[in-house]
DNA sequence: TTCCTATAAACTGTATACAATGTTATTTAT
DNA sequence: ATAAATAACATTGTATACAGTTTATAGGAA
């Protein structure tokens, strides 16, 4: 993997996985220092961050990571929402019970990794379990996307998830499978869409956060 | 609009209106000098591109425009074909007389470039009253990434489309903005489908290009 | 103390310099 | 004349320098 590449998934999983968290600042100087490379090569990386809406660069003061509005965090489940389930035909058509496989003890994995508390962990799996059958729809550059989108949730979540929105999730992964291995293409679909409407709802998107407070009516009583 | 931003749209609007082809080359003090910014700049520029897929970036060798593979053009008319259908139920809520006058225009406009030959305004024109439409369904995110996937579909057309992939289609844009005005929904959804496929069916993709001649079979007689 | 102003520090934006790599042209030998 | 080898050139990769802007700090007046 070239360096430009190294340095970028580092600051996203520390991004993803909330080490960073929305709104910290990431001052070009110290990530030079930290990866030992000059400024330029930071630049590059955060840059590209920045496009795919993972860190906000504002003129003259530097980027910080994104601390998603509440419609981002709105639209980015209603994009997922739209797509991941009508991958599953095309999904379908490449599964077997090496995929079966292979996708259980992705699943094993994660709950172990909650089990023992291990959040970030946890987190990358879930993410990677979605992008991850996307990715088995055969179509690249449908996968791709939906990949940046389980990322762009994994930040959402820092800034709008509740205990819930982890952890239980109206049953898990685990019934997607069974209903995979059954070939039940369209309830399978409908759990998709299930799923993320679940996800979506566990989130606090009420406009009462810190920046938006209404004094008038918080002390007039 | 920042500098940045111009030369980016400068350079996206030539490759799009195929001024410069598949293939052409992009190097970096050249197009520096054309801009009067220092390589920096442009490498700036070059790089988000290249995240778009509108340029590919070899180590050492530079930038030229990309040449989109057949799985690549075939995925992304998949993915608007997956994608846009869906959009016009949320699309159709916003959808009144001055969205319809402004689309006929559009269309109108349109037709004008086309009779008089000015194929970059033709094409652009096109591109834009798909990702218009996008725009109007209320998820940015999602209306962002379709503006992505028509820009890079002028690519796709210039690499492989045909006289008549610009051109005929099918019956033309009015023939949805009628349905959209009549709020008939699942008749402009598969419209929206027939139109797509009709463009992806006009493509010539059956990897008989350059690079991959079957000299063997060529001169065996 | 509190608020405002002035100064200093930290940080980013852009250009440029130099090294590394790739490309082309020229030379030399067969 | 052709092919390989070498040298000259062009282009990119990366670091650094300097200017411009923002942010933090200190000092002084109300």
């Amino acid at each position: 993997m070239s360096n430009d590449e190294h340095i970028y998934q580092q600051i996203l999983n520390a991004i993803v996985e909330h080490q960073l968290p929305p709104g910290a600042r990431l001052p070009e100087d110290r990530l030079s220092e930290a990866f030992s490379v000059s400024r330029t090569g930071i630049r590059k990386v955060l840059q590209r961050l920045a496009l795919e809406h993972f860190v906000i660069i504002e003129k003259n003061k530097g980027a910080h990571v994104n601390r998603p509005s509440e419609t981002e965090a709105s639209e980015v489940l209603d994009s997922r929402m739209l797509i991941e389930p009508q991958l599953i035909p095309a999904l379908l058509s490449h599964w077997d019970l090496t995929q079966s496989k292979r996708f259980r003890d992705m699943v094993l994995e994660e709950k172990q990794a909650e089990a023992t508390n291990q959040l970030a962990e946890s987190i990358q799996l879930t993410a990677r379990f979605h992008y991850e059958l996307a990715n088995l729809s055969g179509n690249q550059v449908l996968a791709r996307f939906i990949e940046q989108l389980c990322y762009r949730s994994s930040l959402i979540l820092a800034a709008y998830g509740t205990r819930g929105s982890v952890g239980c999730e109206c049953g898990d992964h685990t019934q997607l499978l069974d209903l995979l291995d059954e070939k039940k293409s369209d309830q399978a679909q409908v759990w998709m869409h299930h799923h993320l409407q679940h996800i979506k709802s566990s989130l606090i998107l009420d406009s009462t956060t810190d920046n938006n407070i209404d004094f008038q009516q918080l002390f007039t009583h």
